[in-house]
DNA sequence: GCCAACGTTGGC
DNA sequence: GCCAACGTTGGC
């Protein structure tokens, strides 16, 4: 097997639900609750009709933005990695959760997760108003009016230059 | 399949 | 708390 250039991504966590200090302390969490399909689709597994190499979907050993939204301030707060991908979402099936899906069977669950490893807590946020002002970063599709998707894939230039910033 | 109404996200 | 932009639902 042809080891295949990793991906990088975006994801949006609420500090208030879950933040970059929760995700320090355990070290390794499930990305439950996700309820949007398309950033689901990123969490699955590659239908098999994909030529392999094909980068539709996340991959073990990705590398993500931990980001805060809907916080103070907003930003990228530190780096984790996909360790697992196509988990059925356990939040699903539990019936007295606001994420409950009556739909979903464990024979053919509706909802999937990744599971993700910490890596690293940046030592200050990078503010999305410091991601705005950047002209490197005017593709990065946070930074797109309207784009609320909580799971993103982000280029690697774009991934690398925030990790500059985080250390400057 | 259309689309109005409603619910959610998330910056400000 | 406001509200623009989206996504989903459900009547038809």
């Amino acid at each position: 097997m042809v080891k295949e250039r990793i991906q990088y991504w975006l994801m949006k966590s609420e500090p208030s639900v879950y933040s970059i200090e929760d995700f320090k302390k355990e070290r390794k969490t499930l990305w439950t609750g996700v309820r949007n399909y398309q950033a689901r689709n990123f969490m699955m597994q590659p239908p098999s009709s994909l030529a392999s190499g094909e980068k539709a979907t996340m991959q073990p050993g990705d590398l993500f933005l931990f980001y805060h939204s809907n916080a103070d301030p907003t930003g990228v707060a530190g780096v984790g990695r996909i360790k697992q991908v196509g988990l059925p979402d356990p939040s699903q099936f539990e019936k007295s959760s606001e994420l409950f899906e009556p739909r979903a069977t464990k024979a053919k669950p509706i909802w999937f997760c990744a599971e993700c490893e910490f890596v690293e807590q940046f030592s200050r946020i990078v503010e999305l108003s410091e991601l705005r002002s950047d002209r490197k970063l005017t593709e990065l599709l946070v930074l797109k009016k309207g784009m609320r998707l909580s799971v993103q894939p982000v280029s690697q230039s774009h991934f690398k230059h925030i990790l500059t910033k985080a250390q400057s």
